[in-house]
DNA sequence: TTGTATGCGTTATCAA
DNA sequence: TTGATAACGCATACAA
């Protein structure tokens, strides 16, 4: 029900001239009077004219819409990224269509088709899970085969269908299972969520191998989410299955209810194990054991993402022609306390 | 740049029936020969046929998208709410126009702007502050009798331009420092969000008049978001002010933060101060201290929220005659440790 | 059951 | 500097 809401026709009628009068008047074109221009804006306001950009989309064939596809919101780093991302684009213009793919299980396919029906400019995709997206893979290709700008917001040593900019998993979750075995922890278990973490899940295997340690099923948990209360359920599954002494989580929030489950073991931390995260998010550095973890650079993200996507926005060549890029960022590890490395000094205001 | 896309004039012209034919038999209409309505249902499928919902909405005057304004993400129960309204939304065949306004401050109405302009079909508006909402008012109250559903997400004790639902944080507050109160403490803090927080700051005054408790300044501090950082900074100045036993925190993160900065100093929690939080985050129940908090009940309040905006979408008559109508959701305290009654059986799984 | 014609509000092209 | 006219892709009223 948009109600009889304000058109160029009308603030035409009212001052005698042409619907393109109007039109020019209110771009505030260079080949107009300036009188008139004037008039025009002035009525303009008066009315409360407000621009229809359905209208104008149809016929430019350009919405200043981006669609963001994202699994759901437990984890909170993806949130982060969409609405940093967001305010980039609201800087260029731009507005963001936000979708979540959670819902039901092949949801992301069905979102990528509303998006292109409703015309966006570009597609940010953070893909529900590897599984997901090899499945969307020949859509993701035939969307960019068509010009179609899609940036895929995650990656790992596979051959992409797209553009793609994201943290490099596998190498963290190397250095961090490499941390681990630096401190002297030979049982280290791996929280993480399955299908969702292959590349997590590479590099902490690759990690154990580099030092001759031996990958033990019974020391790896899957988890529904990155939850404090999957951490917390997967801890209480896994130390009770052996000896650990670390524990490698794909995620802060896991991390955090692991260790919240050993404090209530009366297991000391890093004293008896050793917990580290994924995600540097600020609960880490306020945890009651602050949290050794791996970084996230949101920022660096999607400064990348964004320029990439106006690059190719702008960009008029056929993208079938160019080989899909890829921007890896390399994650970084912050020792905080939870794997030992004491530094006190660090939450000075 | 979108490429040369199907049109229902390109299977149209394959057929050799018209636009009309093939408008009707994607629409499944019953008044058709089965046989074209496969014939054409078919050749949509094989030309990857995807409608133009631009061109849809231009002549239906409808859009089927929700905007949606949120103030930023330092609040995770808004994130929350947003998503918890997209699903809801998608079930019923709408998607949704995120926006954030914290950008600069008088972003909202720009948003507000933006999304009218995009022809949206109704609005959810979490006004960034009470102070921006009074300024807002005329044009909220502008868009209403236009007849454009539009509800607000918060309230309180004074008039608002158009329908709205909330939590009661007035009474939040209130519950909270009564709790304080009854736990024996005397002096008690409240760290906020200044003007974005005047229903908590009432209810906090309210409860202390209530029991002959003085209000004092000294003990109140202003902080600029909800961040464990800032509650962190915020308990290091109060207690530093006198004698405070008690802290109220506008929200869990920044509770955290307090509960955190406590610890650091050697002051136990609930023993030497107790301390309540809102919104009842995950991080609240797998915290050191587990949190006693008031809830933000989410789903009860993004549920009355989309029924009313449906509800005004599909109403014909004009709302300018109708009283805005206000939904309140009263908040629970709930029990944990921080300021004592301990309930260690809670965390069970 | 199908086809033709018109319009949605705007921009763009071409004359005047 | 302005005005008429034709698109944009689809839906709808009406005719056939």
């Amino acid at each position: 029900m948009m109600n009889q809401r304000i058109r160029q026709q009308d603030i035409a009628k009212k001052l005698g001239v042409s619907i393109n009068t109007v039109s020019l008047a209110l771009k505030d074109s260079g080949r107009i009077n300036e009188d008139t221009k004037l008039k025009v804006q002035e009525v303009a306001k008066a009315l409360n004219y407000i621009p229809n950009s359905i209208a104008r989309s149809l016929v430019q064939k350009k919405t200043y819409v981006i669609g963001f596809i994202l699994p759901s919101i437990t984890n909170p780093i993806q949130i982060e990224t969409a609405q940093n991302i967001e305010s980039k684009l609201l800087a260029n213009g731009y507005n963001m269509m936000l979708m979540t793919s959670d819902h039901d299980k092949n949801y992301e396919t069905k979102a990528l088709d509303i998006l292109l029906s409703r015309q966006v400019d570009g597609i940010f995709l953070f893909p529900t899970d590897i599984q997901d997206q090899r499945k969307n893979q020949e859509k993701i290709k035939s969307i960019r085969d068509a010009n179609y700008p899609i940036i895929l917001l995650s990656g790992g040593n596979f051959i992409l269908p797209s553009d793609s900019v994201y943290m490099n998993q596998y190498l963290g979750a190397y250095k961090a299972t490499e941390h681990l075995i630096n401190m002297g922890n030979k049982d280290i278990a791996l929280i993480y969520g399955g299908t969702r973490n292959t590349e997590k899940h590479r590099g902490y295997i690759a990690a154990l191998k580099e030092s001759n340690l031996e990958y033990n099923p019974n020391q790896v948990a899957t988890v529904q989410n990155s939850s404090y209360e999957q951490g917390y359920r997967a801890a209480s599954q896994i130390i009770k299955n052996g000896s650990v002494t670390g524990i490698l989580a794909s995620g802060d929030y896991l991390a955090l209810g692991a260790l919240r489950w050993c404090r209530e073991q009366g297991l000391r931390v890093p004293e008896d194990v050793a917990i580290i995260g994924f995600d540097d998010l600020e609960a880490s550095r306020f945890a009651e054991i602050p949290l050794t973890t791996i970084t996230y650079k949101v920022e660096e993200l999607t400064t990348q993402a964004t320029d990439l996507l106006f690059s190719l926005i702008s960009n008029q060549e056929k993208l079938t022609w160019i080989e899909p890029r890829r921007f890896e960022i390399e994650p970084t590890l912050v020792i905080r306390e939870s794997c030992g490395f004491k530094k006190r000094s660090e939450r000075l205001l």
